[in-house]
DNA sequence: CTGTCAAGTTGACACTGTAAAGACTATTCT
DNA sequence: AGAATAGTCTTTACAGTGTCAACTTGACAG
């Protein structure tokens, strides 16, 4: 946990007026959002960030160089967010299987409080994959999935491969996030009851710890 | 303007030189899986992708409306392909576990063989999720995965809803196809072996059909 | 007061998506 | 047959984009 928070709250408005910002790149990350929000990522524009910002449309490169710099610091600003919300889902809860749950919890939380940041976070083609910010950050977050997957497979099936296992979970929650949507339409199409994004997670994470058992 | 053939670009595969194409979508659609594989989605270029079928920057407007129109049209193409591949996969193969396998096979080779489709088929933001088109291919592509799932599940735990265990296997295999690359990159670093994806799509089928039948 | 440096600004360039209007061809209608 | 029409593609135009280079502003160390 570090000492500072992982960054403050996205509400946060800018300073008064000055010439220099005070905060900018914190201010850009903000504006970011909101456009990835309203537009989604596909219209995303450096220029758009900039006026929200109250900046000229230059100022940003003086902080992130260009616009994968920029989405980079997003998806670090992300993973440390899920990082944060994962070992908080998890406080207090001691039976494996149930912590494990409540990681997939986090994660869904933090898709649902940040969907933008998610939806940067493994887009490689707009993110540079090789800063060390951003490996780093996706390691710890990893990190916590893999210690909570450990519990479980070491308790009730020593066989398996940890790492194999985190990895499906990791998969599952990933590809639930970016289907969901398709999947509740589906459903309401044919008439059938939409569960909501939580109940999918917590369902998808005991049909993986029954296999993670099984054997 | 001389009367030579406004387009004699002799690295398209189609026709001879005419006004009139031929088959201009098509060609569009493959210049437009030429871009994303060498740009990526997030430098997609809608003129660029004109310019390679050797055809004016306003042209693709006439078929596909606008750029999501395309890249609809190419989600669509994948779902299809993603159809026959998965169809294709379980030819011959009666045990339902190992049909389940296959079915993930065709799966990760689609996203293998038409990466750029698969970058598409599920961007939300980038397509129009309501052009019926869509939706069919995708109801399309789903059923088969629901089939071999139900194989599954009315053998071995009728109590289980087949569409849980689908959407499950579909989350799953969507969110290794995006984690794929991050996590063989994790590994290496780590210096554990790097497994190919088509083992990782085999070991994650397989758990997960631990868990179907588990209870 | 002077240098220096980081932070923002302005202006420019090549490029993008989209729209409107024109040019060409094929087909259909009389 | 010839004319009208519909479909296909081009041209031109416009606003908006990312990035670069050169400039200004403010703060701070000596």
């Amino acid at each position: 946990m570090p000492p500072t928070p992982p960054h403050p709250d996205p509400t946060t408005i800018l300073q008064p007026d000055r010439y220099h910002h005070g905060d900018l790149p914190n201010a850009l990350r903000c504006a970011a959002v909101e456009v990835i929000n309203e537009k989604g990522l596909g219209h995303f524009s450096l220029r758009e960030v900039a006026r929200r910002a109250g900046v000229s449309h230059a100022a940003p490169a003086h902080h992130f160089g260009d616009t994968t710099g920029l989405l980079t610091s997003l998806a670090v600003q992300g993973f440390d967010e899920l990082t944060a919300e994962m070992t908080a889902a998890t406080a207090g809860i001691d039976d494996p299987e149930e912590r494990l749950v409540a990681v997939g919890r986090g994660y869904v939380e933090t898709g649902q409080r940040y969907p933008a940041h998610c939806e940067v976070m493994f887009r490689t083609d707009l993110v540079r994959c090789d800063d060390p910010a951003y490996v780093e950050a996706g390691g710890r977050a990893y990190g916590v999935l893999l210690d909570a997957v450990r519990a479980v497979t070491e308790r009730d099936n020593p066989a398996l491969v940890a790492e194999d296992a985190a990895d499906l979970c990791w998969s599952a929650m990933q590809g639930l996030l970016v289907l969901y949507p398709n999947m509740a339409r589906k459903r309401a199409a044919l008439g059938l009851p939409v569960p909501s994004l939580e109940d999918r997670v917590v369902r998808f994470t005991r049909m993986i710890i029954d296999g993670l058992r099984a054997r």
